[in-house]
DNA sequence: AATATAGTTATCGTAAATGATAACCAAAAA
DNA sequence: TTTTTGGTTATCATTTACGATAACTATATT
C-alpha cells in the first residue's frame, strides 16, 4: 500500500486544499460543486483518503484559483 | 475522457521528467530500475499517455532529486 | 552478421481512483 | 423544536492507474 512518507504527503495536500479553500470563505460542498465533485469526495481527498491523479489536483487548482504546483508545497 | 487541457497538461509534464532526466544523464530504463518501474509504464509516462497519481509523481521527483512541486512548472 | 541498448506500443490482470448515493453527526439558524 | 448547512464515513459500480510481459523498431557496438 502507501509508505508512511507517502501517507504524510497525502495528508499534506488535503490540509493545503482545505487551507486555501478557507481562504476563499468557501465550503467543501461549494468547491465539490465548482469541479463537479460530490462533496462526499472532497471530504476524501481532504482527508488525504485518496490517491489523486493530477488532473484531480489540477481541478481543484482551477477552481482555487491557485496555480496547480502550490498544492504541492508546504 | 480527458479535455485537450488536461491532454496538454499530462504531456507537459511528461516532458518535464524527460528533461530533469536527460539532465541527470539516465535512461527511461535506468529511472524505472529507481522507483521498481517497468521502462515500459515510464515510457507510458514520458509520453503523457497515462494520468499519474500524486505519488508516481512523488516517486520520481525522489529518484531525480527534485521537489515534487518542480514536475509541475514549465 | 549478431548483440546490446533505448524506447515505444499493445495487452492483460489487479488494485485503486472516481462518480454517485445514502446514512450519519454537529452546529447554526429558522 | 425543526430545518438547514457543513462535514464524515461507508458502500457500490465503473473507469483507469499500475505492475508486468512481450513484440517491435532503431541505433550503436562487436
Amino acid at each position: 500500500m502507501f509508505t508512511e512518507e507517502e501517507k504524510s504527503l497525502l495528508i499534506r495536500v488535503g490540509n493545503r486544499i482545505k487551507e486555501l479553500r478557507s481562504e476563499k470563505g468557501i465550503s467543501q460542498q461549494e468547491l465539490a460543486a465548482l469541479i463537479d465533485y460530490e462533496k462526499s469526495n472532497m471530504s476524501r481527498l481532504e482527508a488525504g483518503n485518496t490517491n489523486p491523479t493530477i488532473t484531480t489536483l489540477n481541478k481543484v487548482a482551477q477552481a482555487l484559483d491557485v496555480p496547480l504546483h502550490s498544492l504541492l508545497i508546504d
